[in-house]
RNA sequence: UGUCCUAUGGUGUAAUGGUAACACUGCAGAUUUUGAUUCUGCCUUUCUAGGUUCGAAUCCUGGUAGGACAACCA
């Protein structure tokens, strides 16, 4: 049935575990607690979690603690958060500085056999023997200090006994080999810094590639998966894990994911924040998950999208039109449907009594075909209708309101434009209508066709509320490349604010988490600044619209 | 002037030596009490030059193009 072809790091864990070398799998996601997940992370995460999953192995979530200069408990929490939002649980919570004892037994151990010395160079002199990419490095002097004297200063190291920057770790490898991590890589520096976890029990600290596959040994994964570049890493990966004689992990690398008029880089996502550019990491402009997340996309929503994007190891630029689609796919067959005019255009029902009003029904999601459900909604003689939904001197294919036109109010009653009122200036105050009695919803028996279906509120009826409309976060697409600061590339029309629009009062049931479509308008959230007498709402993503392109053509 | 990775419609991803396909986008049409949804159809593809082979997107060689690599970051 399902013969979705495998990506290329399923075929791997598939050749694997057919020939016997595991019996089942382990993967990790290992984020540095350094700021916020974002959609980069959820295709890990997805892909890390999916195999596991796909494969009957498990994922435990490793933060990537070493630096702590950077890191953050506020982080470990948000990353915990947004895991289990996308829909995700891990086997273990564990960390890379739970291991550094191990991780320091493991470099005396090296130390031990000759294989790493303590440099006491300092950052540029290193910087200066390691040669460039076409030529060859140089050894450096303290090299070929004795394992003794090496064994007692990095216990000194370890003791405090110097300043940052004073010495060094160094694996002894190979300064004129052609990958330039492989010439005598740092494995420890020190860092008299308080960490989010050890406090100031630790004053040196192993490096990303002295603790990463290490780690990846002690927790026995069996597929270690990181982005492309760490392709160079790889050597020194499977070096130290010789070395070591410890648990062979394999690393293998899949290219990240790019997308279209955004940025998926910590470091400027952080930049973003801290310059207030955005309001913060879940500002719903930003492709944060807490970003995504208040946007009202949905877990289901990223997690297709992240399926359909496939892994491999080209360079890649995803439109970001197929995650607006994804979103709309999913909510379209969970989003209540509630109607709200934004830009509202008075129109007076003159053939309706005054007296008048009643309770119509309408469904609140008509997708849900087995349980549709129905909300109330109340009518009566003046209405609120999107002003763009009347024209006074309409174009070809135009089928909504104009004089003379009739169209349909969705679930209640078909209705003809007789007069428009204007004001001194010419500008349309609001228009009078005749509504057809016998043409109302589910009971039409006035034989009458209308193309047009409007939505709309009872002006006496309608409940305030804001929403709040987001664009693309940059003016271009592909923001990498284009010349320049990024940052000159923010779009400045990305948020706008409609303080007050009218909404049918069945929103005042709104929850928390519950997603709707705002008819003909987009899907909507409801948004945490909300307070009990303002509504506030976001929108994800705006609908389909047909008639928008053929305007602008 | 190094090493490594990559190259398939506009964008992604498949095809694992045997008819280049799927999704998104775009275009056209049908249905529709959301110009939504749904449905149908169409457009558009193997970087290049050689080689191996009955047969190459796939294997080999050269070229070209893009990317990664010289943080006491991860």
């Amino acid at each position: 049935m399902d013969e979705k072809s495998l990506n290329f790091l399923e075929e791997i864990v598939e050749a694997d575990l057919a020939s016997g070398k595991y019996k089942s799998i382990i993967t990790r996601f290992p984020p540095e607690p350094n700021g916020y997940l974002h959609m980069g992370h959820a295709k890990s995460i997805c892909l890390n979690f999916g195999l596991a999953l796909k494969y009957g192995g498990k994922t435990n979530l490793r933060f990537d603690d070493t630096n702590p200069v950077t890191e953050e408990t506020e982080y470990v929490e948000g990353i915990k958060n947004d895991i289990k939002w996308l829909g995700f649980n891990w086997a273990q919570e564990l960390y890379a500085s739970d291991y550094f004892e191990q991780l320091y037994q493991f470099a005396v151990t090296l130390v031990t056999k000759g294989l790493a010395y303590v440099d006491d160079s300092s950052s540029e002199e290193i910087a200066k023997q390691k040669g460039t990419p076409t030529q060859p490095g140089v050894n450096s002097p303290y090299r070929d200090r004795s394992i003794e004297e090496n064994l007692r200063l990095f216990a000194e190291m370890k003791e405090g006994k110097y300043k940052d920057g004073e010495k060094v770790l160094r694996a002894k490898v190979d300064m004129a080999h052609v990958n330039m991590h492989m010439r005598d890589p740092l494995m420890y520096r020190i860092k008299h810094t308080h960490h989010h976890r050890t406090g100031n029990n630790w004053c040196v600290y192993p490096m990303y590639d002295f603790a990463h596959g290490q780690s990846d040994a002690i927790e026995n994964v069996t597929h270690s998966i990181c982005t492309l570049e760490f392709v160079p890493h790889r050597a020194l990966y499977d070096w130290f894990i010789e070395k070591l004689s410890i648990y062979p992990s394999h690393q293998y690398e899949f290219a990240r994911l790019n997308m279209t008029y955004t940025i998926m880089s910590k470091r400027k996502l952080l930049q973003l924040v801290n310059e207030k550019h955005v309001a913060g990491w879940d500002d719903p402009r930003m492709p944060t998950l807490a970003g995504v997340r208040r946007r009202g996309y949905t877990p289901e929503s990223i997690r297709q999208f992240c399926d359909k994007i496939g892994i491999a190891k080209r360079e890649n630029l995803i439109d970001v039109g197929l995650l607006e689609f994804c979103v709309r796919d999913h909510l379209n067959k969970v989003a209540t449907r509630r109607m709200v005019v934004f830009d509202p255009l008075k129109v007076v029902i003159t053939n309706y009594p005054e007296d008048k009003s009643e309770i119509l029904a309408s469904e609140n999601n008509p997708e849900d075909h087995d349980n549709p459900g129905s909300r109330d909604i109340p009518f009566g003689r003046e209405l609120f209708i999107e002003r763009e939904d009347f024209m006074e001197e309409p174009p070809k294919k135009y089928f909504r309101l104009a004089p003379g036109q009739m169209v349909r109010l969705k679930s209640a009653y078909i209705i003809q434009c007789n007069e428009v009122i204007k004001d001194g200036n010419g500008n349309i105050v609001e228009v009078h209508c005749s509504y057809v009695p016998e043409s109302k919803s589910g009971s039409d028996v006035s034989g009458i066709k209308v193309k047009g279906v409007l939505h709309w509120v009872s002006a006496s009826h309608a409940l305030g509320v804001e929403v709040r409309l987001y664009d693309r976060l940059f003016k271009v697409e592909n923001v990498s490349i284009a010349e320049g600061d990024f940052k000159d590339y923010i779009n400045p029309e990305s948020l706008s604010v409609l303080p007050n629009v009218y909404a049918e009062p069945a929103i005042a049931g709104a929850t928390e988490m519950e997603r709707f479509q705002f008819l003909r308008k987009g899907y909507f959230v409801l948004d945490k600044d909300s307070t009990k007498d303002k509504l506030i709402f976001n929108r994800a993503v705006t609908l389909n619209d047909m008639w928008a392109k053929e305007v602008s053509k």
